[in-house]
DNA sequence: TTAATTTTCGTGTGCGGACACTACCTAAAC
DNA sequence: GTTTAGGTAGTGTCCGCACACGAAAATTAA
């Protein structure tokens, strides 16, 4: 392993000076520069990332805002558990990240939240942009104090500042427009000449609206670039729609409409679109859904549902985390968009999927 | 960040004793080591990893044996990459590799390579096992040398010493049965009532025939347990038949054979076999293969194969390396078995699905 | 009580690099 | 010729931990 040391000795000269060579610090003659370069190269050179970070330790204050889980809502506990797996790990490179809630149907907890967030002055932050008017204001404010900030899960774009949108360092999730091409095939695949398709939406997260509704565009895209003539009904479900409602109706629709063999869920709900649906149109139907929650799993395992496709939010919370973190510490550029695995997961596959995610629990 | 001086001025001692309680290292009176033991729990101690390494730094020296690549044969490609990328990353940990390949077909080459790695005296070896007699000489001679070993992408059975089974610290690769039930299943998905099914194995790589047995195994065991009625036909093929032969004996199978509507290829060949198919029976096939081997996923884009079934290769020759890294550095366990994920890879979704390993082909 | 051991613990150094501080040297200004 | 500024390069300290060495304290033997 070649040190700076050995760099020095070579050149003729401290390593103080290769160290200002090293990053570019200036205060070094032409000469000795590009010698020690040439060095540099010829020797291959890294530097030992263990001992830079040692040797930095830099106190630097992360903040993630995301939105609180509950039992009612797990989707937000997975990408909670990836923060804190990294947390784990940056603490090591001096990075501490406070973690602030808030409730995903009120914009005012969310503004609370941040308000929160901002008395700790950190250098970056990890946000999920869920609101779009009340994230501009965020936003601005960020931008204000030069705090860079990066999105997760939800890819918000504007027109803010003129135009150019917004300044995020990077976007960390999945491309919901793909997912949902990705939908339409599996349904195309598990279907034969002459079924129809039906997706169901419900509007119980309204959040991530756009999300949802990009899935349905890739889904319906898909059909229309391959197999136009595909007949693809729709069904709405409202928030206030108890569940004996939705029940009535989507029986309805299938009993009217036998032809009817796959269903596609948008959303992660899945699996209380297939609680609503009776036993003796559940067996002629293949059903597609969306991420790993506890309760679409059961699902899956039961073979109710065919197929999940899976953000791995768990991975996004700690990519989230591990790129900021290499950002500030290494100053190192993230890609602006660093899309998550469209991952397909069945009942046969699933116990592989999310080791990580669950030796993770196993060990806390 | 809690520091053991932290911890050392806290109960009044010295770091050094701190030390010694950390590493059981003795030496410490029972009162001292209690009184330690709390503060270090009550403030939730945790060592700093990255100190630790760079003051451990140990020169620990690795061997890896492995099948050389070439363009017949771009399996062993990935893992390649993969242990490369991991090389380079635990090179700041005092960790060198030293990497041996042998030809997959030669097992003389294979003992050739052996011995020419355990001259380098290696601390730990990373060996893909792929012949059986051979490798049983090989880890005998490990085993008196007391040399830790771990199973690359091969998990070689037997009852060496004495009926225990070889002694390796961990083997990370697929688990095929389960790879083959999943394999089953898609089939099943993409089909409908009356179809049949068409497994067609060659014997062109002859070395996995392990897992690949394993693979057909696990597709009729998802039949027989969930449609013992399938119909499932099997074709063979070996390395003497040449193409012409291939592509005779598999359209007139396909011909005679109208209601065949499925065919799974248990090995990495499946493109091989897409070549041999004619057009006319290709428009009414859905196929499955394994692993994402350049050719197969072209014939994925080109929507001849429907699914692949990936091992994420470059990960597991990732996996292998960090882990024997671990174990040398930290001490650390590893399981026994480390399954790979079985993804499902179609035309849709395999974008996203390597792109670590294409990152670390764009950057080197 | 003192000497000889053994047990227990403190100190110092080094891992490889980052960076502040200082020392030197040259050349321009006086 | 002396002063001074500016550009270069060397030195030292610290990051947090591991480990060797030896000192102090405690115990035992004489």
């Amino acid at each position: 392993m070649i040190t700076i040391k050995d760099i020095a000795k070579e050149a003729n000269v401290s390593a103080g000076t290769v160290d200002r060579v090293l990053h570019n610090r200036g205060g070094v003659s032409p000469k000795t520069e590009t010698k020690i370069k040439k060095i540099l190269k010829q020797k291959k050179f890294k530097i030992n990332l263990i001992a830079s970070s040692l040797a930095m330790k830099k106190h630097h204050n992360l903040a993630t805002l995301i939105p609180q889980y509950d039992e009612q809502n797990l989707f937000w506990k997975s990408p909670y558990s990836g923060i804190q797996k990294a947390n784990q790990e940056v603490s090591a490179y001096g990075i501490e990240n406070n973690v602030f809630f808030f409730d995903q149907f009120d914009p005012k907890s969310y503004l609370k939240a941040f308000r929160k967030l901002i008395k700790t002055e950190p250098d970056a932050v990890v946000m999920v942009p869920i609101f779009v008017k009340e994230s501009h204001e965020i936003i601005k404010l960020l931008h204000l104090k030069k705090i860079p900030y990066i999105f997760l899960n939800i890819d918000l774009k504007g027109l803010a500042f003129g135009g150019s949108g917004y300044n995020n360092l990077s976007y960390i999730g999945q491309k919901s427009f793909d997912a949902g091409v990705l939908s339409g095939k599996l349904s195309h695949l598990c279907s034969k000449n002459g079924d129809e398709f039906l997706i169901v939406m419900t509007r119980k997260n309204i959040h991530d609206y756009e999300a949802i509704s990009d899935r349905v565009k890739g889904f319906k895209s898909y059909f229309q670039n391959n197999f136009p003539d595909a007949h693809i009904d729709q069904l709405k479900f409202d928030l206030s729609d108890g569940f004996e409602k939705v029940k009535k109706k989507i029986n309805a629709f299938l009993t009217k409409n036998q032809r009817v063999k796959v269903i596609m869920v948008p959303s992660s709900r899945v699996s209380y679109i297939c609680r609503a649906i009776e036993k003796n149109h559940l067996s002629r139907l293949k059903i597609i859904g969306f991420d790993t929650t506890p309760q679409n799993v059961e699902a899956l395992k039961k073979s109710i549902v065919a197929f999940l496709i899976s953000q791995k939010s768990f991975n996004q919370g700690y990519k989230s985390i591990i790129t900021i973190a290499n950002f500030l510490v290494h100053k190192e550029m993230p890609a602006k968009e660093i899309p998550t695995p469209l991952e397909i997961i069945t009942k046969e596959n699933y116990k592989y999927s999310h080791s990580e995610e669950r030796k993770y629990y196993n060990e806390n």
